[in-house]
RNA sequence: UACCGUUGCCG
């Protein structure tokens, strides 16, 4: 049993989910683990209501989930946009585990941001204990994604007095919602802050702000940010590309 | 053994 569930995963990456799946309901007998693992390969392969049938059907077998187990199904919740599952799994952690912890409490902060619930989503922020980066980051990001800049751009400056700092990720959250808004005033305050801590010299940074340039018709920032960049990837290019294209003379 | 957030283009 021990061997077959560390296969599950192996197979997943050789192989595909299907095989992973296959080789699943091959097993003579499964615990907590093999099902956990089935359902999080599926959520992350977007195999959504695969997880969530799952997940019934190893509660019906009377399988303990755990909250990483909770998190995957949430996530599939979120990417099959059905919130009336996720609820249901928000009341059943309360009820089982009697309170959030991180992992099940970011999967909820995420779902409600990608939903637009932005309320609930800083509800479910709120209540948590302790917050780290991706709680932040989910929460920004869902309020940038749903027009409240300014609400992103203020959780972004409270976060930066919260013991953690903002990471790469996060950074290109806010940098992505100056690019859709045409923020340039505040994207170039956050650039200047890139800059400070030495955040645009990573891929992720500089792509953002290579974007955001070619977005606002600034062509020379962009390629200056491109030629600063010390790694390059497939998106860097496309990107710096892409702002020469849409600023042909 | 597995969890959650991001940046370009195309679909």
């Amino acid at each position: 049993l021990f061997c077959c569930n560390s296969m599950l995963y192996g197979y997943s990456v050789l192989y595909g989910v299907e095989a992973a799946v296959n080789l699943f309901y091959q097993m003579p007998e499964h615990d907590d683990v093999s099902w956990s693992t089935m359902i999080s390969l599926s959520s992350q392969h977007g195999y959504g209501s695969k997880a969530l049938n799952m997940f019934v059907e190893m509660w019906n077998q009377g399988f303990m989930p755990n909250s990483m187990t909770y998190a995957s199904v949430i996530r599939a919740c979120t990417g099959l946009y059905d919130l009336d599952w996720g609820c249901h799994l928000y009341a059943r952690i309360l009820r089982m585990q009697s309170s959030l912890d991180a992992y099940t409490g970011n999967a909820l902060i995420d779902m409600y941001a990608k939903l637009g619930l932005l309320d609930s989503a800083r509800r479910v922020f709120d209540s948590l204990t302790e917050h780290n980066v991706v709680s932040w980051t989910s929460l920004i990001s869902g309020n940038v994604q749903f027009g409240c800049i300014e609400q992103a751009v203020a959780l972004f400056n409270q976060m930066k007095k919260a013991p953690l700092f903002p990471d790469a990720i996060t950074v290109s959250t806010v940098l992505g919602g100056c690019t859709s808004y045409k923020e340039i005033t505040l994207g170039m305050q956050l650039h200047g802050y890139t800059v400070k801590t030495g955040a645009d010299s990573l891929t992720t940074v500089g792509n953002a702000l290579i974007t955001m340039y070619g977005k606002v018709g600034d062509v020379c920032s962009a390629e200056t940010q491109f030629d600063l960049m010390p790694i390059k990837d497939i998106i860097s290019w496309t990107a710096v590309i892409t702002a020469l294209s849409q600023n042909s003379d």
